[in-house]
DNA sequence: CCACATTTTGCAACCGGTTGCAAAATGTCA
DNA sequence: TGACATTTTGCAACCGGTTGCAAAATGTGG
């Protein structure tokens, strides 16, 4: 099917080493032979074959990209930025998606069958002990939007979402509401518990404070929708802390179709800062996530690792600062 | 690094084909040598590496999977499904994220060189000589989403977009609008040359009826908010066919902010139906593109090509129809 | 032109598997 | 138990490349 090396050789009379060589950048050949060994292998089309090298050099080039995120628009954003990253670096990503039903250690199993040269994990919502699995079976691993620690096992980027969770909270104080709520995103995701606890223990020094919670099933839009609409049935908060854009927007909606206007009558600050939040008739305040950031710092680390796989544990912590906008009241 | 054939072999005292033998399945091992291969195997930790072993059988189990389109939101669902379906019948994406700088050569001579067993090509605004590349290389290819022919040359799946056009012009016709407009996605975009085409011929039979058009820069929310707010400064349409949901969304969120509302001042008709337009807060009327089945026959598609990769072309087609919301006066 | 240092080239082994073929082992039946 | 059919196993070559090493070619200086 495909020409091989050996034809290449074999037009340019010629061995098969030489081929190679010239293929390689760095190799001793000489001009006279990569011209003649140029030639031939435009004649014939000849392109090298990444995978066979890969099995003497180690090298793939390919790097899974696993995430169980297909539902919240920014992951898109993610994803493209992952991709163009990873490719302008020469890296190929193999995409994963953990869904409910897939078993991790399956997926690990099967990274490590073809033989990725890393793993980065893009996803705020898995355990830490996930990407340890991929550090475990000796495969460098950064996770990209994970939980902050402070004696990292494995490579972690990303924000403090307890720390989004005091700012969130701080605000909704400043602003002199007198009963706020979470509205956080699937219960068992890392970053939800984060953000609740954060929200929470600030709470817990404003006792005159009314404080209550809630989740939502996923982290998006309907998910949001559907929760805030559930809220507003019974003496819902004046103001709530929406653990993702997707869910704010999606509660905006609610909010609209129950008659009610936002911010008189109920106040709402998001997280992620998403291009919809802009928008004139949307007007989100929230929590900007500096996604770039992540992402390109991710893939910086994760160079560094191929480099060095040795690496020890680091995590990398980007700041977040709340963009005001129209969606909770003036300051008390 | 990783445990080998050949330790296994060692440790469990057979050959080296024995334990091959006993990770192919339809291989001749008896069950004696099977648990002797299988113990030696658990206790290394051992797995097959599959690009070692695609070298011999010719197939690598990685089919690319290309886009473009990474900025509209339909996108993240079209991913999770091609991914999800890929995995189910043992594939793995390799995804190729094509901006407007990477030159499509280049991915296709990356493709091959990662071995790929196939492509799809996702995207809705490359042009079918994108996908033809592959085919020349002797990859099998599937356009999804690709520009329907009658004379295909790679296989394609997707939706009549010329139709999507005439019958969004019909019924913007049936409810008496007198002058309609079409607001369309990227002007090199395929699929919004087609809905273009569609919409004006199937107008040219009501000469009565003033039709003007115009395009968005990109499928995105926020260039047809754009486009409908610069739409709005001179004498707008009463009704607009938006080449996407997206655009209809952003549109109407314009149409917002100019203190217009819909569909009293200015009716609306997107296509895709997407999660989001059945928000009660936007209910868009809009024209339903069975993602699910282009995806699902997308990849059934695929899997016969690897069976037969001289397979004759084919064009698969699903049909779309109206989905009537609330964003079009009623019947005239 | 020769002796020596430097660069370029080919040989052959190897990466981690698969597979056709023939020999060895096992099964079947009289 | 022996003759034969069938299954299981190992050998060795191969997939498409890379690379250490030594031989060949080229360059340098006297």
């Amino acid at each position: 099917m495909a020409v091989t090396l050996k034809e290449v050789a074999e037009r340019a009379g010629v061995s098969r080493s030489a081929v190679s060589r010239t293929f390689t950048d760095g190799a001793s050949v000489s001009d006279k032979m990569r011209r003649k060994v140029e030639k031939a292998a435009k004649e014939l089309g000849y392109s090298p074959n990444a995978l066979a090298s890969s099995l003497t050099t180690g090298r793939t080039k390919l790097i899974g990209l696993v995430s169980n995120n297909f539902h919240n628009p920014i992951f898109l954003e993610v994803f493209d930025l992952f991709t163009r990253g990873l490719q302008d670096r020469g890296l190929r990503p193999l995409l994963v998606n953990l869904t409910d039903e897939t078993d991790p250690e399956n997926s690990v199993r099967m990274l490590r069958q073809y033989s990725v040269d890393g793993v980065v994990v893009a996803s705020s919502t898995l355990s830490p002990g996930f990407a340890k699995a991929f550090r475990d079976a000796g495969v460098p691993v950064v996770h990209s939007f994970g939980r902050a620690s402070s004696a990292p096992q494995v490579h972690v980027v990303g924000i403090d979402n307890v720390e989004c969770g005091r700012m969130a909270a701080r605000e909704l104080v400043a602003r002199g509401y007198q009963h706020v709520g979470i509205m956080g995103g699937p219960e068992a995701a890392t970053s939800t518990q984060d953000r609740f606890t954060g929200f929470m223990s600030e709470l817990a020094a404003h006792p005159d404070i009314k404080a209550s919670y809630s989740f939502a099933d996923a982290y998006s839009f309907d998910a949001g929708r559907r929760e805030m609409l559930r809220l507003l049935k019974n003496s819902p908060a004046q103001a709530y802390f929406c653990g993702d854009d997707v869910l704010s927007i999606g509660a905006l909606s609610a909010i609209d179709d129950s008659g009610l206007s936002c911010p008189d009558d109920i106040g709402l600050i998001g997280l992620n800062d998403m291009e919809m939040a802009q928008w004139e008739n949307i007007n989100l305040t929230t929590i900007h996530q500096p996604i770039r950031q992540i992402v390109t710092s991710t893939i910086e680390l994760m160079m560094a690792m191929l480099d060095d796989p040795e690496r020890y544990p680091e995590t990398r912590i980007f700041s977040c600062s709340i963009v005001e906008r129209g969606t909770l009241k003036a300051e008390a």
